[in-house]
DNA sequence: GCAACAGATGTGAGCGCTAACACGTACCGG
DNA sequence: CCGGTACGTGTTAGCGCTCACATCTGTTGC
């Protein structure tokens, strides 16, 4: 065992250098050849062999170059993601289920996480993946516009797209926001209230249209109109705004079904503030369920996405891609599931 | 300009294959040599020249094979991230500072996202990123425990520690925690309050430890005796757990600072709960200032990291390792900043 | 008018690895 | 006892690119 670290006992043939397969196979006196079939699980190396190509593997504390690899086998092991603002918590969410899937799979993921979304900005991230050599793409791409920039990239690259809503010809995986946001209105309208409020996310995003359209058509079920709904930016800041507006105009509001948890938590403070009770008064629903829902005043009702989820099945929808499979499932659907807690509770 | 994506007009050398140089160059009518250096900006070429061969790349939709050019140049242009649980604000806002810095300066990112840190992850990690060829590391490294199997990877490869503590021989870049926690502990001294409880984050945590010991310094200044401080994981419920405690044992408590904005949240929902009001009759300060922070019940005050800033630091520093200069600043300490919202003003 | 030079371009080698094939040696049946 | 068939191993070529160097212009100085 080699616990000094100071000391290399090997010697390379070339110092100041890392050591190469030639290293190991001289140490281990056999072809590099055979190191690489020892460092693939080749079949054919007698066990002996083997032992002593580890040792010296082990000894020179030799790794593979993956560049080296890559520029022989043609296959660069790398997938690449695009998405808009990993900071937030879905799309960090999601990254992080890719990036556990990929791993699984034996690949690399390179990730080019966008401020903006118009049509250079994410041509220049797929160049600069495309150089990488990267194998296949999974698109975060919650916003039309991005799509349409997508549809102009005319390579040949397997490529899955999450939450972006349908896209001619790409396969997508995405969470059933319409049953969402049905589960979230049904739960509001069970509890007894005459209509639900909406606070929409921005235009432009097929999220927020769909949350929408799913809001709609489960009051419509009802046989309730759809007021107006209200526009926010996903911040809470918006939501707080939105909440301010809906407390000073409307004492007749009974139940507002926020777009997502973040704008939900500025509504919640909006009507704290204003002195109106939830769920006393009003009752509130969320979307999402971000960790810190369920310690919110009052904890949210909110739905839940499973994000880790999606972000592993478009994993495994991009490597029957890349894999010629010929006919996949266009399309990977995630159920959302409500979760009740106090807040949409009278 | 070729806008028509699918009728490629160039004739690639071999069919199914991704053009290379010699094909660009073959149309452009010069050598491979001359396309590289039109690629690389090297000045001697001819302005005629330099036309025809981007022609020729446009036409073709030439992409340079990074593999190839790591191999021949021994440089990846690419840095290793390790980070724990990218899904959590601090690390996700450090690594999109890092991924920006990385890229401005030309630099790819591959990153290792570890959900546990222990030694045999850490090595694995550390396997896959030297495989790839990584020129640095940056290691956000939160715990005791990844640091003590770090300092056993005894490569030669240029590394950053970021909010680890301080490190023999590692240079590192981190927000100054004492002097957050000092403030914050401060402000509420300020609000004429006798003493301040500590719910604290993990031990073998150095932030979690700094920031006690932040705490502990202020209030032995203000000779006050620093009270058994309650432990909690950083999480929302276990914050939760700390405010019931609290509320339930000492009804003389007046002010608490709570290590992160997460527990704090927590907290505030223990407080409610059990009818304590904040800030009336209760002060609490939080860590970290996320996004919603300013919409917590009610707005948190809490200090502000500047994880973006940190994020850029880390590369600069890894830069200029790289770079081999030969000493550069040991550690970069950033400063955070108080923000006083209404849970602290009586 | 020719050496000296600078600028523009081409040529050859080789980065570290894997794929394909060639070459042993051992063992089998006829 | 020889041809076949394993199996283990070595040899060679080449992936696509950049580096060092060679070459070939045209321009300048004396």
């Amino acid at each position: 065992m080699a616990e000094d670290g100071g000391a290399r006992s090997g010697r390379p043939l070339r110092p100041n250098t890392l050591p190469t397969m030639a290293d190991v196979a001289l140490l281990a006196g056999v072809s590099h050849q055979t190191v690489s079939r020892v460092l693939n699980g080749h079949p054919s190396v007698s066990a002996a062999t083997r032992e002593r190509v580890l040792a010296a593997v082990k000894e020179l504390d030799y790794r593979r170059n993956l560049a080296a690899r890559a520029l022989v086998t043609r296959r660069s092991r790398l997938l690449g993601v695009i998405s808009y603002d990993t900071t937030l918590y879905g799309p960090a969410s999601t990254l992080h289920g890719i990036q556990r899937a990929a791993r699984r799979a034996g690949y690399f993921v390179s990730v080019a996480s966008l401020k903006a979304l118009d049509r250079a900005t994410i041509s220049d991230a797929f160049d600069r993946l495309a150089e990488q050599g990267v194998e296949g793409l999974v698109v975060i791409a919650p916003v039309h516009e991005a799509l349409r920039a997508l549809a102009t990239v005319t390579e040949r690259v397997p490529m899955v797209v999450v939450e972006g809503g349908a896209v001619r010809g790409l396969s997508s995986v995405s969470v059933d926001q319409v049953a969402g946001a049905r589960l979230a209105t049904r739960h509001l309208l069970d509890q007894g209230v005459s209509s639900v409020v909406h606070v929409a996310g921005p235009r432009d995003w097929p999220e927020a249209e769909a949350r929408m359209s799913g809001w709609r058509r489960e009051l419509a079920l009802a046989g309730c109109a759809a007021p107006t709904p209200l526009r926010g930016d996903w911040s809470p800041a918006s939501g707080y705004a939105a909440g301010r507006r809906l407390a000073a105009a409307d004492p007749s509001v009974e139940a507002v079904f926020v777009a997502n948890d973040q704008m939900a938590l500025g509504v919640l403070w909006a009507l704290h503030e204003a002195g109106v009770r939830v769920p006393a008064d009003v009752l509130v629903v969320g979307f999402d369920d971000v960790p810190e829902a369920a310690y919110y005043v009052p904890p949210l009702t909110t739905v839940r996405q499973d994000f880790a989820t999606v972000g592993q099945r478009s994993i495994e929808l991009l490597l029957h891609h890349i894999g010629d499979r010929p006919s996949e499932p266009p399309a990977v659907v995630v159920q959302p599931e409500l979760v009740v807690r106090r807040s949409s509770l009278r």
